[in-house]
RNA sequence: CGCGGAGUGGAGCAGUCCGGUAGCUCGUCGGGCUCAUAACCCGAAGGUCGUAGGUUCAAAUCCUGCCUCCGCAACCA
């Protein structure tokens, strides 16, 4: 009989920067069912991959001076590194600048086309030149581009369209007959509202860029990101190739574990295109939740406060990573990620709960009996709840792992950890051990504190691959021993099983010293956002960012400069922006006049702080409307730790021309 | 009224759907033990569950108003 299937995806990332510790999350996560459901003797397929097209790729590139597939070559590389130093188990790795990929999506755009399903139109709108790119009415800022600010124009560009809004009903009836198809549940109501408010056709190609899939029967186009990037998940299965065996094998998906910011296209785009290919849908696509830092910050690249996976790694171990993302948050909802509660958790559940467990488990039978637990053992009634606890854990860890709680799985795995070392006390070892008489009771506590052990070593597999064989080579088993079989069952440990003591599983961290070190490895977002007026606590929660490289700022020329007109301006008024937070208006003197200038310093500048002082002015800068203010120009301003600074030059006069 | 989330002991969370002793982890304090990675085990302190009303015999839980915080969007020229 053949295996039962399980098929489980991540989305496929945007390699536009350096993953992060986000993108390892959800991989993290992916892989930790797979190898439960491998465990469990699923016939799994695991796959993750990058989504390498796309206008931006093509203009990081260009910024770099490198063709946009040199761009992704690199950057695609680090990803790749990174699941392997994460330990990450997927069996395929998708690009969809891969051939296969490529040829699928043609077959894919050409059968939708033929269907009727994708129409060529028009897509009309505001078209900012210098974007390259397409905003609705109500997109536009005062009728200006809202990216750049500059002016707009009314244009029509040829396009391919999906016929997504007749399937708004249809996907409803998907959701009302499948209440497992979102998850977690709070999700599903976002995207039934988001349904009843009406499907629009969905633009699916551009001729404005050329980084993408080529029509093949319209060559002046390239696929837009919806039929691109969502069919991965069938082409890596071989869809649109002559090779359908494993696409039958394991389509439909399983599970799509996605960030519940792309809740929305793979819960209704990516089913609107397999009803129109008439193709089975995904079983459940699950939503996780971000990972925040402690001021409530979603980590993003924009933001730039990155925590460095690969830093994180080095200094903790990787399973403590692993450990960490799967433990601390429930999956379904935000989290936050601090460096205290990363310490605090490997040093509580890791180094003082497993570790020393393990630790004065085996440093006892080396002590007591040589590192052979003798066969003749006295068993107890005390011994049961330890026993039942042990043999039943399986099944819990089982059930929430079907649920995908992960804290949940490891939670209780972590209650038979804690029985154990109240098992110790109760039992008195090394009291046992002081007399000769009690040798097979004390036989016997050694060995039930051993299946424990193993039993643990087994189900924390799929989450620690790394620490589980290092415990077990402690405990001297493996094969049948430490098979998934084996771990619903008590009393497999083999008789005349050497255990002896290894290293240290976890060292503890001295939390004071590694968040010093740590503050001064990666500056400290919190500490430029808000002064904490408590300084008196203790060294606390320290989220931590990392600066994005400035990449791509090439050198430029003087000529270039040259276009840029700095000036001295005095600031004549100031005040906040009427529904804005962060922008103050400001009315400047410039020599010449009067002028208006947004600025987004609100967060940093009382409105009183800045008049009376002199600034710099980019003079020559397109004005742009900002929150209904017409900003004619930028004042120059430093980034520094501790906020942002405006330049002031108070002895200069206003209107000096600054070179 | 833009959309959404959240306010529970010092910190982070569960409990809220299906009203009825407020639970967990960490931290703090006290005790025990010594096999172990100054680890482990036991105990204690600490919360009028954001606020004001309402429904009810009974509300963290249901209803209404309000306040605060956060994310998205609109503003970081």
């Amino acid at each position: 009989m053949d295996k039962k299937t399980f098929y489980i995806t991540t989305p496929i990332y945007y390699p536009s920067g350096n993953p992060h510790i986000g993108h390892s999350y959800c991989t993290v996560a992916s892989d930790a069912i797979a190898r439960y459901k491998r465990m469990q003797g699923y016939d799994v397929m695991f796959l993750t991959g990058t989504d390498e097209h796309g206008l931006k790729i093509e203009q990081k590139a260009e910024a770099q001076g490198i063709s946009p597939k040199e761009y992704v070559d690199h950057v695609v590389s680090i990803f790749q590194n990174l699941w392997k130093l994460l330990n990450i188990s997927n069996d395929r790795f998708i690009r969809t600048t891969d051939d296969y990929h490529v040829k699928g999506v043609q077959k894919i755009f050409k059968e939708l086309y033929d269907r009727g399903e994708i129409y060529k139109g028009k897509y009309e709108g505001w078209y900012c030149t210098d974007c390259e790119a397409f905003w609705t009415e109500t997109q536009l800022k005062d009728g200006k581009c809202p990216d750049c600010g500059r002016e707009v124009k009314w244009a029509e560009e040829e396009a391919y369209f999906f016929r997504l809004s007749k399937y708004g009903d249809r996907i409803l009836k998907l959701y009302e007959e499948h209440p497992e198809f979102i998850q977690p549940e709070s999700r599903k109501n976002e995207m039934i509202n988001f349904i009843k408010q009406g499907l629009g056709d969905l633009c699916v190609s551009r001729t404005s860029f050329t980084w993408g899939v080529p029509v093949d029967f319209d060559h002046k186009h390239v696929v837009y990101v919806w039929v691109d990037a969502l069919p991965n998940y069938i082409t890596a299965l071989g869809y649109g190739s002559d090779d359908l065996s494993d696409y039958n094998k394991y389509w439909p998906a399983d599970v799509h574990f996605v960030g519940k910011e792309i809740v929305r296209f793979h819960t209704i785009i990516w089913p609107a295109i397999l009803m129109a290919l008439d193709l089975p849908l995904p079983k459940q696509v699950y939503g996780h939740g971000w990972l925040l830092f402690g001021d409530g910050t979603k980590m993003s690249k924009s933001k730039g406060n990155v925590v460095d996976p690969y830093i994180l790694c080095e200094r903790y171990g990787v399973d403590a990573i692993r450990y960490f993302l799967l433990r601390e948050i429930p999956f379904g909802s935000d989290g936050l990620f601090t460096n205290e509660a990363l310490i605090a958790r490997i040093n509580s559940d890791l180094a003082n709960d497993l570790g020393n467990l393990l630790s004065r488990t085996t440093a006892m039978v080396q002590k007591y009996f040589g590192g052979v637990i003798p066969a003749e053992r006295e068993v107890e009634p005390l011994d049961n709840e330890l026993i039942e606890m042990a043999s039943t854990l399986r099944d819990r860890c089982d059930a929430a792992i079907d649920k995908y709680q992960f804290s949940n799985a490891l939670a209780e795995i972590w209650k038979l950890i804690a029985r154990s070392n109240k098992y110790i006390d109760e039992t008195m070892p090394w009291a046992l051990g002081k007399d000769e008489t009690k040798k097979a009771r004390l036989a016997a506590v050694m060995y039930n504190l051993c299946e424990s052990l193993r039993i643990v070593s087994i189900l924390l597999a799929p989450f620690m691959p790394q620490t589980t064989p290092r415990i077990q080579e402690q405990l001297g088993v493996s094969g049948d021993a430490v098979s998934y079989e084996s771990a619903g069952k008590w009393g497999v440990l083999p008789e005349g099983t050497e255990i002896r003591k290894g290293d240290t599983l976890f060292p503890r961290i001295d939390v004071n010293k590694e968040i010093e070190e740590l503050n001064k490895l990666i500056p400290n977002p919190m500490e430029k956002k808000k002064e904490e007026p408590k300084a008196e606590a203790a060294p606390k929660a320290e989220a931590t960012e990392k600066k994005e490289a400035p990449e791509g700022v090439a050198m430029i020329g003087i000529e270039d400069f040259a276009k840029v007109e700095l000036r001295v301006a005095e600031v004549l008024a100031c005040e906040p922006v009427k529904r804005a937070k962060k922008l103050l208006k400001l009315t400047l003197n410039d020599g010449e006049g009067e002028r208006t200038v947004a600025s987004g310093i609100a967060q940093w500048y009382k409105p009183e702080e800045l008049t009376g002082h002199h600034i710099v002015l980019v003079a020559n800068l397109k004005p742009a409307k900002l929150c209904g203010v017409e900003s004619q120009g930028m004042i120059l301003a430093a980034d520094t730790p501790d906020g942002v600074k405006v330049l002031f030059v108070d002895e200069i006069p206003a209107g000096s021309p600054i070179h």
